[in-house]
DNA sequence: GATCGTTATGCAACTTGTTGCACAACGGGT
DNA sequence: ACCCGTTGTGCAACAAGTTGCATAACGATC
């Protein structure tokens, strides 16, 4: 139930239209909980039926048109009420942790290419973010309640990619270190 | 497409019936891919239409008797596939983070209390690997590859609740400092 | 031997997320 | 006037995950 109450925190920052969310789900908000325009156009339909967000009017309704969305008074109660309610962490679920301990059973060939392709991604995934926070957090923007708060988040996401590079350092020290021993 | 291989990494290690591999998922395996029994029993039906795996012959087959299965070859070369396949890691979903930025908007009224909830329960997790850890792999039996690569999975997921319960006490100290601020 | 809790398997309906494609307006370029 | 790439919205079918409930065997206990 989390796709909706993404929707409605990214139309409170600011108004757009379909396909501008799209963009900024593939940017900003997106990095922490992506969807697909598919998702995003069903769900501003089922947001509109509810009551909580509202087409402004366009000068000629129709298909293809564009079409911009902002957020009722019910839309932003309900987002509230979303955040206040309280909500355990999801269990893991990790296709990588989940191959290697396959790997274990069936065998690891090939899987060190993997797990460096991996850590390539994941170092350039921590670039992008630590681009975002020079960019947009730089010390003198670090004032007010909200930016603190959208900075903490970010912060959140460089975190979970230095885990990831320093795991994935990690293993493929272990896979080298087992092939050092099976050199000699 | 995960699931499915879960499953037959889970029955190579040990075969099992559809309610032993649900208590399985409970702990090791579902650490890292949690399913429901509803899922397992689907997909072990679809495992075995596929040929991938098949049921021991039981003395009386009928509901509600227990049912054990074991993976064929076919489902070991699946898996082995599977393993082989390069697959990008998936971007992060986390309601957590989604919901402070959402806080951001619209308040963060009790937020802290929720941070403080989250801290421990992932502070339990973290201590739920380490006894894992302990008792799994002590140092001398750290020496088989399988072994290696298993205990390489945990820490894995010990690493990663780390890095939760580490953020989690960050985000708390932005918020007692912003209260401190407020108290002045 | 009737009832009750546990173990065990499974169906059906629903929600959420993914993929592929269709359709419409708009602004060039030729 | 026609075509074409881009922008923009949307349907339909499918895949994956969740929730609630039904069914059946088995042993204990009253």
């Amino acid at each position: 139930m989390s796709l909706p109450h993404a929707i409605l925190t990214a139309l409170l920052e600011k108004p757009s239209s379909g396909l501008e969310l799209t963009r900024r789900f593939d940017r900003s908000i997106g990095y922490f909980w992506s969807a697909t325009h598919q998702q995003i156009y069903r769900e501003l339909g089922k947001l509109e039926q509810a009551g909580h967000i509202r087409a402004l009017p366009a000068p000629v309704p129709s298909r293809g048109q564009k079409k911009e969305y902002e957020v009722l008074p019910a839309g932003r109660t309900e987002l509230a009420d979303w955040v206040r309610r309280s909500e355990d962490p999801k269990p893991i679920r990790d296709a990588l942790l989940l191959r290697l301990r396959a790997a274990a059973v069936v065998g690891t060939e090939g899987f060190a290419d993997e797990l460096r392709r991996h850590l390539s991604l994941h170092r350039a995934q921590l670039e992008e973010y630590r681009g975002m926070e020079e960019r947009q957090f730089p010390a003198e923007r670090r004032t007010t309640e909200a930016d603190r708060l959208r900075h903490l988040v970010l912060r959140g996401g460089i975190e979970l990619e230095r885990f990831w590079t320093a795991w994935l350092t990690e293993a493929l020290a272990e896979f080298d270190g087992r092939d050092h021993r099976a050199d000699c």
